[in-house]
DNA sequence: TTCAACTAATTTTTT
DNA sequence: ATTAGTTGAA
């Protein structure tokens, strides 16, 4: 753990100036980041002046202890050190400046911000003609590069084009009127706000002093911006990347950031980590190959490791995905029963969400312990939403989204039409739609049961606010209050098609209330502006739930799993269509970047190399042992589908590789499975008398 | 307004 | 195959 090679102890021991960190996987990039860290405080650097940015929670919650840890019982000398994502550090420098710290503005999550185009799209009567993530995503990419509505390519050629020039300068006025930030708004508003006031960027430049910036490759323009703007004068920046991995092109990600760092900074010193700590050789060999065949390098890399071990890697061919799954599942209960793993060992990985579905149902079936790396996140559930929304709407009462979520939720006789006059009446009087609830009175063509509604709602709401703002009520109270006035327990009870539905719905608003409660035990002090700061972090840092059984299989897809590392991994699925995945290989003109790019490549080969690295990024996960699995037919929209192996399976050196043929597995062939079965009769049995 | 049945479309990745 | 969204009846 002490022992750093040459390259890491030279990153490790950089003093002042710009620092680029090429670091392959497995070389011990956070820990090199980690120990700079220290060792800058070590050197007298005081804390408070240096700020390390991340992109996931995870990530900087990770680089935290792991600081923690290295100083020992100096903790105290970290204090002031910021470890945080970009975006709770651009949130922290808008609360600070913006004059939002004295008005309550909400964040719009990704739905929130979906929900608002849609809206827009509705109201210029454009319906559903157009998809709406391809509009989003074509806003965030003139945001991210600070683009007006009137600089938007205008070719008159692509419809989205045309749609998202009308679309996007409505969508920031909804903003506007609706007090709220979007995810880009939080990078973007910070460089806005320090370019238009010097005086403003030069304090925040005088308290940091010392920028490090982690999985460098996956920053956008704005973020650029804003670390530039913030480095100009000490241009102490130091960052960490592998081109290799970056893996979020898709959503604005520029790799020409750690590409041209150098011209960026000039002067810069550039250190390669390119042994690697992780993997044995084979899997590596495998990992160059893919690498190898990509186009375009600027930076060359070649992984090696010490450690040696000529196991081969598996290439097998199923004949269905439940025959996969099966091969798969049964392995990992071979290298827990007979070799003695550990679930954690072990992780099955995959490009998109729908391919966990059968391997959790066999490992279900297996009683072998889970976890999935994100998929569908706690906080993104309905009922949690719902609860979050009126905690929103209370604190903000322009947030006209989540207002429309919980208007007639539960059902209180405001319908569609109902709801439709209300906008249509708020809009030509210039009310916010709040406004207009509060005055409905003013309207003569509200049905009465519409009528009551709105003043019920006026009330849940307002005793809401006056809990939270004047009797200062802890945020737990104020959502188990909330529940109990709008019945939701009985709510979810009547519209849960099963009573083990409901139990579960349920037990998400307690997993809330539980989130709430913890956290107020956490923070102590029962300021007026602690929900809000709390509902602004819970929508940046969705739920890692903690109750999740820590020795489990791990199931991730590609991207979930950067930065993770396995002892045995089987990445599945390895087909034409999953990987590369079929979005990036069809031309939809609706997922053109709305943007004309380098223009070196078409989008649609950059997008196929992307793939390739997210491929990359999964064998790189494995320590000892890769499994890459593939079906050769599959249904798809119902009917079955021939599959065609992955074009990267054909990039692998022969030598290493074994393939095997999975043969067909009975269903319901495992022991389990059997019991499953007989259960289920005996429980048909029993309900038929 | 609400509920139920039907139709259509849909499946990438996430701060 | 599932599911969201839409349409039509009560």
């Amino acid at each position: 753990m002490v022992g750093l090679n040459p390259a890491q102890k030279r990153a490790v021991e950089h003093q002042n100036g710009p620092l680029l960190v090429l670091a392959g996987a497995g070389s011990g990039k956070t820990r090199v980041i980690t120990q700079r860290m220290v060792r800058m405080m070590e050197r007298g650097v005081p804390a408070s002046t240096i700020v390390a940015l991340t992109f996931t929670n995870k990530a900087a919650a990770e680089m935290g202890e792991r600081v923690a840890k290295l100083l020992g019982k100096n903790k105290a000398g970290a204090k002031g050190l910021t470890i945080s994502t970009f975006h709770s550090f651009g949130l922290h420098v808008l609360t600070r400046e913006k004059r939002a710290q004295n008005q309550a503005f909400t964040i719009f999550d990704q739905g929130d911000a979906l929900g608002t185009v849609k809206e827009i799209l509705r109201n210029i009567d454009a319906g559903k003609r157009f998809d709406v993530p391809a509009i989003m995503s074509r806003i965030s990419n003139a945001k991210n590069a600070f683009l007006l509505p009137e600089e938007l390519p205008d070719d008159g050629v692509d419809p989205y084009n045309e749609i998202t020039k009308i679309v996007y300068p409505r969508y920031q006025a909804a903003l506007r009127t609706y007090s709220a930030y979007d995810f880009d708004d939080l990078v973007c508003e910070v460089v806005r706000v320090w370019q238009s006031r010097p005086d403003v960027l030069a304090r925040w430049q005088e308290k940091v002093r010392y920028l490090l910036v982690d999985e460098y490759q996956d920053t956008n323009r704005a973020q650029l911006m804003m670390l530039r703007l913030l480095a100009e004068p000490h241009r102490n920046i130091c960052v960490v990347g592998d081109d290799d991995q970056a893996i979020y092109g898709w959503r604005g990600a520029d790799v020409r950031n750690i590409l041209e760092f150098e011209e960026h900074f000039t002067g810069a010193e550039v250190v390669k980590l390119e042994q690697n700590y992780r993997s044995k050789q084979a899997i590596l060999d495998v990992a160059n190959a893919v690498i190898g065949k990509r186009v375009g390098v600027r930076h060359k890399k070649h992984l090696f490791s010490e450690r040696v071990g000529d196991e081969k890697i598996t290439v097998a061919s199923a004949p269905t995905p439940e025959a996969e799954a099966s091969y798969v599942v049964r392995e990992i209960s071979r290298w827990i029963r007979d070799e003695k793993k550990q679930p954690r060992d072990l992780s099955v990985l995959y490009r998109s969400n729908s391919q966990a579905k059968l391997i959790e149902e066999s490992l279900r079936s297996e009683g072998i312990a889970y976890r999935i790396v994100g998929g569908q996140q706690f906080f993104e559930r309905k009922e949690v939403k719902d609860v979050l929304s009126y905690l929103k709407l209370a604190l903000n009462r322009s947030d006209e989204i989540s207002l429309r979520r919980i208007m007639n939720y539960p059902a209180r006789g405001i319908g569609d039409t109902s709801v439709e006059r209300l906008a249509l009446h708020a809009q030509a009087k210039g009310w916010t739609l709040w406004q207009g609830i509060e005055r409905v009175d003013a309207f003569d063509d509200i049905s009465e049961p519409a009528r009551q509604g709105c003043k019920q709602l006026e009330r849940i709401v307002g005793d809401l606010r006056r809990k939270i703002l004047v009797e200062q009520v802890r945020a737990s109270e104020v959502a188990s209050f909330l529940c109990q006035q709008i019945g939701l327990r009985q709510e979810i009870d009547s519209s849960s098609p099963t009573p083990q539905a409901a139990a579960k719905r349920w037990g998400n608003v307690e997993g809330l209330m539980g989130t709430l409660t913890r956290r107020e035990a956490k923070v102590g002090t029962e300021q007026a502006n602690d929900l809000a700061n709390f509902l602004h972090a819970l929508t940046l840092d969705f739920g890692k739930e903690e109750d999740a059984e820590p020795n489990a299989v791990t199931l991730s897809t590609l991207h979930g799993a950067k930065g993770l590392e396995f002892e045995i991994v089987y990445l599945i699925g390895c087909e034409e269509g999953f990987l590369p995945h079929a979005r990036t290989l069809e031309d939809r003109a609706t997922d053109a970047p709305a943007l004309p790019d380098d223009g070196s490549n078409s989008a649609k080969a950059a997008d196929i190399e992307e793939e390739r690295r997210l491929f990359y990024v999964g064998v790189t996960r494995a320590r000892d042992f890769l499994t890459l699995s593939r079906c050769k037919n599959r249904a798809m929209r119902g009917k079955p589908v021939p599959r065609t192996p992955s074009r990267f399976l054909m990039d692998l050196p022969p030598e290493r590789i074994v393939e095997i043929e999975v043969r067909d597995e009975p269903t319901m062939g495992t022991k389990a499975g059997l019991e499953k079965a007989n259960a289920l009769l005996a429980m048909l049995e029993g309900l038929g008398q």
